[in-house]
DNA sequence: GCATCATATGCCGATATCGGCATGCGTCAA
DNA sequence: TTGACGCATGCCGATATCGGCATATGATGC
């Protein structure tokens, strides 16, 4: 939140319109699985997933807001598809810590690795 | 939320001691990017973060709770190191979703070429 | 216009979250 | 043991979040 805007109690401070926050929500991370397969009108996603109409719409605005998904109008219908792109940079993001996870690479590292050697020492 | 457990209200399933909602928040992402350059106390985190000492405290132990985090005494000290492991599964979800931020692997992405080619054209 | 289908939005209750503050607990040294 | 330091925890206020429900909005066809 770039604008100050509290005097008091603060609360949590930048969650909104995050594609790190969209991201975290299991029922969103479920229907861009489901997106990847096509296109998609709300009411099928929300069947296919086992959730509410309005729960659906809501989760896909939220999306749509962090510009996971695009929609489009078909008659009736509005067509909801994957828009993956904004994933790249959190691809990037964690791809900074890739060689964390295999080598030795920082101290603690090494020190799991004392504490493993340590386990087969006994 | 494997179990049932609600009778009303409901409201947010299952969002805590989970990665992704561990590093959706902004301040959790820079105390890993952070411990990457080594371990630190608890103190020196909050410092370099301009946070205060029981904020850090607590964001480290959202982190160590999903396990992205490891700490050792180091006399009256805490040492807070970076475990990277635990981003993994991450980075592989969202690798699941790379082949849609290049090519036209989708109907979406196939629209989306489809407006800029019609944009293009004016 | 009117009825109908598809979707979005508003409201509510329950809860989770975050920051600030004060305080508790654990460790070390004297 | 006592004091000091380092860190964790508890409580609070403000707010964000999510699901369910009812309803508003929008588009289509008659």
């Amino acid at each position: 939140m770039p604008i100050s805007a509290y005097d008091a109690g603060v609360a949590r401070a930048a969650t909104t319109s995050d594609v790190f926050n969209a991201i975290a929500e299991p029922q969103r991370r479920q229907i861009l699985v489901l997106l990847r397969a096509g296109e998609r009108p709300v009411t099928e996603v929300a069947q296919e997933l086992g959730m509410t109409q309005p729960g659906a719409s809501k989760h896909l605005r939220v999306l749509r807001e962090v510009g996971l998904v695009r929609d489009r109008r078909v008659g009736k219908q509005r067509m909801y598809g994957l828009d993956a792109r904004g994933l790249r940079p959190v691809h990037e993001w964690i791809g900074g810590f890739e060689r964390f996870w295999n080598g030795s690479f920082d101290r603690l590292d090494a020190y799991v690795q004392d504490l493993k050697q340590a386990r087969q020492e006994e």
